[in-house]
DNA sequence: TGAAAGACCG
């Protein structure tokens, strides 16, 4: 089998990487002076830097220079053509790349396994993973013999394209039938696959998989399966990882701090937050922009905006600059504070450092004002993103609609619904649950419903968010069987109920004075190990209270505090009122002891 | 030989 095809030699031709590298070297502020051009180049080598200097990010410039490279005498190495369409690639010009390729083939050209490879990539980043796989049809045609890269960014492109069994059943068959030794690479592709549809725990079993396959687990494997963890709240197995990694060797990086970091604000650890920094500091990690701005996440979120806002100080004095997302989610934390003024001030701060906001960027200050109910506001700036050539996205119309629904504007989250489907923006499960808790919050469940059937039909899966708001739709309603049936079926929907559906039940029952179901419905919590939360017990206590249940109101609060949770306010108040009323019995006298001594 | 694929922020 041959293993691409000889490469035509040439010394003439100055690499097309050269040139970038040279591209970039002029562009970059270090740069001593940007006009030099080395003179021992020749007049056209001269040329093609001149280009480059002034821009090779337009891909015209690239076709010229793959019109010259076509023209040249010998004809330049198929490591030069490759090298063309890598640029190509890297300044993501991926449908130039393809159409570059077709011609190098029309031409006859020379291409190998790692030319096909690059152009694969590019239909995978045009989400055309289907020419991909013609193209490895192509690959076998021509004898060539794919590598684990080839493979590799297949794997990618499926997954991409939400088609994680597929590639899992690729993977296991390339493993079976011995046609790549993997590497840690390709390993990584589907940990990160698993991680990314929910399945970390299938991550860590293949992490082990992989090192008693004999392919060492590398830090970019531990830092998939940390982040993965980290995200899904369980930040303890992520630190235990850690530490398995220096039992190894394996030297954890700024990824993996991040991660970590990133996984204890969410917690709100701050103790832990900070004996991570210290610990990275040990080592002699740094913290780059991304932990940066985990950190100014975590502040802004928790309204600490003058620490956020200290944090921007303090990396910039370390060197690193802080980019739209910084900005961005300083402006969330002033949004969240209903500050706009300073929000809006960091807008024009970030203009003035030329750095433009985008979509995202009016997305927040959108879902700011809409959340502050100031709906008038909101819907201009949408007008003002369109006016500046911004391309609202699906989540600024969600943001928007979801404004619309809880000010109750109904005709006009109706126009607005329907203008966006109007201008082709694809609805997803986030916006169905917008748009079926707006229905549901203005009373019309049974529109929700026929929105929910809808949905179905369009072969969106309703997930357990979206059967929770429907549920509480109906309690909402006062339809308690239709709520109860709808909680059945989950099971037979293949969905486990969460802390949030089991909670709108026992609060539906509650407002019913179904206690007795409401109780079942904590036993069954416990039986499926989903753990109740505060929200469970103070709803459940508050329900004992409205049915004059003291005894088991009193059984409820100890066992609450005893898993270290607190009464809420709401609790407390309808405690309080109770208190002070005329009723004398003799469980709210003991509770009375308890409470106030 | 080179040139291609994998992890962290709104």
């Amino acid at each position: 089998m041959r293993h691409g095809t000889p490469a035509l030699t040439t010394t003439s031709f100055c690499s097309v990487n050269t040139l970038l590298r040279l591209h970039s070297l002029c562009q970059s502020p270090t740069c001593p002076n940007p006009n030099h051009i080395p003179n021992h180049l020749s007049e056209f080598q001269q040329l093609l830097l001149e280009k480059s200097r002034v821009g090779f990010d337009k891909p015209d410039d690239a076709l010229r220079v793959f019109d010259k490279m076509l023209r040249m005498k010998p004809l330049p190495s198929v490591v030069d053509f490759t090298q063309l369409l890598a640029a190509l690639v890297k300044m993501k010009h991926y449908s130039v790349a393809v159409s570059v390729f077709s011609k190098m083939c029309s031409f006859s050209i020379p291409v190998n396994i790692i030319t096909y490879s690059i152009v694969i990539n590019c239909c995978c980043h045009l989400k055309r993973v289907d020419y991909g796989f013609t193209l490895l049809a192509a690959i076998f045609k021509r004898g060539f013999v794919p590598d684990v890269v080839t493979y590799t960014t297949l794997l990618r492109g499926l997954i991409s394209q939400d088609k994680f069994l597929e590639a899992e059943l690729m993977f296991k068959n390339l493993l079976k039938y011995n046609q790549i030794q993997p590497d840690a690479a390709i390993f990584n592709t589907i940990i990160n696959g698993q991680c990314k549809t929910g399945n970390t725990s299938q991550a860590m079993m293949l992490l082990r998989y992989m090192e008693k396959k004999g392919c060492m687990p590398n830090v970019v494997n531990y830092n998939t399966v940390i982040d993965s963890l980290s995200k899904d709240r369980l930040v303890d197995d992520a630190l235990g990882l850690l530490a398995e990694m220096s039992d190894k060797g394996i030297q954890p990086d700024v990824v993996t701090y991040s991660s970590l970091i990133q996984g204890l604000c969410n917690l709100n650890r701050w103790d832990d937050i900070t004996q991570m920094l210290n610990d990275m500091d040990r080592h002699k990690i740094s913290p780059d922009k991304h932990t940066y701005n985990i950190l100014i996440d975590a502040h802004a979120r928790d309204g600490k905006v003058k620490d956020a806002e200290y944090l921007i100080e303090l990396m910039i004095r370390r060197g690193q600059n802080p980019d739209i997302v910084t900005y961005s989610t300083l402006m969330d934390g002033y949004c969240l504070r209903g500050e706009f003024d300073k929000a809006l001030l960091v807008l024009r701060i970030m203009r003035n450092k030329g750095i433009f906001p985008n979509a995202q960027t009016y997305t927040i200050l959108i879902n700011g004002y809409c959340k502050k109910m100031k709906l008038d506001t909101a819907i201009h700036l949408l007008e003002e993103m369109t006016l500046k050539g911004l391309t609202p996205t699906v989540e600024t119309y969600s943001t928007l609609l979801d404004g619309l629904f809880r000010a109750r504007r109904l005709k006009e989250a109706h126009n607005f619904y329907k203008n966006m489907l109007n201008k082709g923006v694809r609805l997803n499960i986030v916006t169905c649950g917008i748009l079926l808790y707006g229905l549901c919050w203005n009373g019309l469940v049974a529109e929700a419903m026929t929105m929910f059937h809808k949905m179905e039909s369009c072969g969106l899966v309703p997930d357990i968010h979206i059967y929770s708001i429907l549920i509480h739709g109906f309690f909402k309603d006062g339809k308690v069987d239709e709520a109860r049936n709808l909680f059945h079926n989950l099971r037979l929907k293949g969905l486990w109920p969460d802390v949030i559906s089991y909670n709108i039940m026992i609060q539906g029952f509650c407002k019913e004075g179904l206690l007795e179901e409401a109780y079942k419905i904590l036993l069954e919590m416990e039986e499926n190990n989903c753990l109740p939360d505060e929200v469970t017990y103070n709803t459940l206590i508050r329900g004992c209270f409205k049915n004059k249940m003291y005894d088991g109101a009193c059984v409820l609060i100890d066992e609450m505090c005893a898993h270290g949770f607190k009464a809420d306010a709401s609790t407390t108040s309808m405690l309080f009122d109770l208190l002070q009323s005329k009723e004398q019995d003799p469980a709210l006298l003991a509770m009375q002891k308890k409470f106030m001594p």
